[in-house]
DNA sequence: AAATTGCCGAAGACG
DNA sequence: CGTCTTCGGCAATT
């Protein structure tokens, strides 16, 4: 996805008083600790995948193998038995703080990474929920198989019939929380009995739920489980990530090249839907038990196949974050030491793996370099609402002259230059991994880190952002129309987060300057995604599980796949399109209700169906700014373009995501 | 007062 | 369902 484009960027407020010294990479050093200790260790074995497969390839057959873990005892392991902490406590001479002493806590000894208070009660995520559980032979109870709306009529009636009808017809399953239908309303008022906005995980939060805690496990959505299936995969139990995506000749019998390697079982459930038939052929257990499916049951099970695909491996995850967090933090400490102008910068995660919405790898990390300024004022560089000049109302601190023009507006250019130095220079002091400055691309805010990872690589977009206590800017008045998703108060407390601009070039401008910067929202962005639920529990350990999130990495998997397929054509789209579609559906259908997990090809079809809404009448709002049109109209033929595909896909059960790229 | 760490829940991979 | 991992936020502590 057009690695250019930073609408989603974002720098996490901090909720401290504004310039309050919270250190600029909380938890850096302990995290550096965990990562020494849990990196020292492991193998280095490389993967031997063929040299220089890109770095995108989702899903796809490029990714090798790589070294096997060490099996758990043989890792290192602190006093408290598996658990990875850093440090162990007992060989750590402690520099400072920390709360209590070594040992001598007031808690028991943790097992499983909880304390053993905690594992008598449960807390324990309730179990066959999971968005991607493969393994749900039958379909969900009283669900009939949902059949995709072009099967049997044509979209634009049914897009007619869902927007006149308001909400989906969502089938309500008995067991379902009844409190999300009595509309937002119920779970509003809940919420506004807890204490403050955010929820946070200090007391009032174990006080406030603490009742729930020790119920069965289960207890509130047996309604929606399903039923375990046999365990019909024949292959070895162990193996992760390779053996579900080891080069597919290498795992499949010869001629069936066709299909996926499959994912935790049930390979057939993946296949094209064009060639049911063959499977029966194959000899596999699996492919058998598939061939026996009815086929409505079967669309289900296919996109839940899919998005089982798009996890991300525990283990490249796992190095992969490993090699971001040490470059990154030891750039940021350098860069606030070595430039005193810089020297009060924060780092903020940003970007779809950090809203738990990457999809296939983590190979790309959008990471927020925030430079807190005050008495900043904002100037729209034209009507979009979303572009601005910055400029100062008083006198500033020395350190920022040098970053302005001769008009007073202050060049996002001149400090990206600034910056873009500083981290060249430094990266060469990264030890222990390969880092490079990947060269500048025209108009792009970010600095792109490409860490070596072979066979592949890691890029990561660092982002230069301005932080302002500052309201909101008109244009955003009429955006965020959150209220009867989140609700009133979510949405004022938004509003009262700090400005967010990051460098990005204005290409509309007559001139190219660098001077111009655009509001950034993805600090929201992530809490709303993180936090999505109408009710309070959504997809909480105690409360029901949705399938928002799961929708979202289909929509960008979709979008993904017709880009390679139309690169030329899709160009202009990337996932900011498709996030912002999905972030207008949630608004659109705000219950939880309408997203059951259970009913996840119904919601999926619902945000396609809104998208595709949109690209027929190149009108996409900005989910903040309302004035902005994602969509311009010079282009119109393309969004047709991609409307026609992405009909063609929900009327043919998304073939697209059965090839490879 | 600032910096640092422990704690622990959320989320999710995986067997 | 249990285990194991990362992330992130809070607050205790020095």
């Amino acid at each position: 996805m057009a690695p250019a484009d930073h609408h989603h960027l974002v720098a996490r407020r901090c909720r401290r008083p504004s310039l309050t010294a919270r250190p600029a990479v909380p938890g850096a050093r302990r995290r550096e600790q965990r990562q020494a200790a849990a990196a020292a260790p492991q193998e280095h074995g490389g993967r031997a995948g063929p040299p220089g497969s890109g770095s995108f390839s989702p899903g796809s057959e490029r990714r090798g193998r790589r070294g096997r873990r060490l099996p758990a005892a043989a890792r290192p392991s602190g006093p408290c038995g598996w658990r990875s902490r850093a440090v162990p406590v007992l060989a750590c001479p402690r520099p400072a703080g920390g709360r209590g002493r070594p040992g001598a806590g007031k808690r028991s000894p943790r097992i499983g990474g909880r304390t053993q208070l905690d594992c008598c009660y449960q807390s324990f995520p309730v179990p066959g929920l999971k968005l991607a559980a493969p393994r749900s032979a039958s379909p969900p109870p009283r669900s009939p198989g949902f059949r995709f709306l072009g099967e049997a009529r044509c979209l634009e009636e049914e897009l007619a019939r869902s927007q006149k009808a308001g909400t989906p017809s969502c089938e309500r399953r008995e067991g379902a929380a009844p409190m999300d239908r009595a509309g937002g309303r119920g779970a509003r008022a809940r919420r506004g009995t807890r204490p403050a906005a955010p929820r946070s995980r200090g007391a009032e939060k174990g006080a406030a739920r603490s009742p729930s805690r020790g119920r069965v496990a289960g207890e509130g959505s047996s309604a929606v489980a399903t039923l375990p299936a046999p365990q019909t995969d024949g292959r070895p139990a162990r193996g992760g990530r390779s053996a579900r995506r080891a080069p597919a000749a290498q795992e499949l019998p010869a001629g069936s090249a066709d299909a996926l390697p499959a994912a935790r079982s049930r390979a057939p459930a993946a296949r094209a839907p064009a060639a049911p038939q063959s499977v029966a052929a194959e000899p596999d257990v699996a492919v058998a038990a598939a061939s026996r499916r009815p086929p409505p049951a079967s669309d289900a099970l296919r996109l839940r196949e899919v998005l089982s695909r798009l996890s991300l491996p525990r283990e490249d995850v796992s190095e992969a974050s490993n090699l971001v967090n040490k470059a990154v933090s030891h750039l940021v400490q350098a860069i606030r030491g070595k430039d005193s102008f810089f020297s009060s910068i924060e780092l903020h995660k940003a970007g779809s793996y950090y809203e738990h919405v990457k999809i296939s790898e983590p190979n790309e990390f959008d990471i927020m370099l925030v430079m807190p300024v005050t008495n900043i004022q904002l100037d729209e560089s034209d009507d979009t609402g979303a572009y601005y000049y910055v400029s100062f109302k008083r006198s500033l601190k020395a350190g920022w002259l040098k970053f302005l023009e001769e008009d007073g507006k202050l060049s996002a250019f001149k400090m990206l230059q600034a910056l873009r130095e500083t981290i060249k220079q430094e990266v060469k002091n990264i030890k222990d991994m390969e880092v490079t400055v990947a060269r500048k691309k025209a108009g792009s805010p970010a600095i792109t880190l490409q860490i070596k990872n072979p066979p592949s690589e890691i890029s990561v977009d660092i982002i230069l952002t301005l932080k302002a206590q500052h309201s909101w800017p008109p244009s955003t008045q009429g955006g965020l129309k959150i209220e009867k998703w989140l609700g009133t108060k979510k949405r004022t407390d938004f509003r009262l987060e700090p400005v967010y601009l990051v460098a990005k070039q204005n290409k509309r401008e007559k001139v190219l300057r660098g001077n111009t910067w655009r509001l950034s929202f993805s600090h929201i962005e992530k809490k709303m995604i993180n936090n999505h639920g109408n009710s309070k529990t959504c997809c909480e350990s105690n409360g029901l599980k949705c399938c928002r999130k799961g929708c979202l990495k289909l929509l960008k998997f979709l979008l993904q796949q017709l880009k390679m397929k139309h690169p030329k054509e899709l160009e202009k789209f990337c996932s900011y399109h498709v996030k912002t579609a999905f972030l207008h559906s949630c608004i659109t259908w705000p219950n939880d209700t309408d997203w059951h997990l259970g009913n996840l090809d119904h919601a999926f079809q619902q945000c396609l169906g809104f998208f595709v809404d949109c690209l027929q009448k190149s009108q996409l709002t900005h989910f903040f700014i309302p004035q902005y049109n994602l969509l311009s109209l010079e282009d119109k033929a393309r969004h047709h373009f991609l409307s026609r595909k992405i009909s063609h896909e929900l009327n043919n059960g998304f073939p697209v995501f059965h090839e490879n790229y």
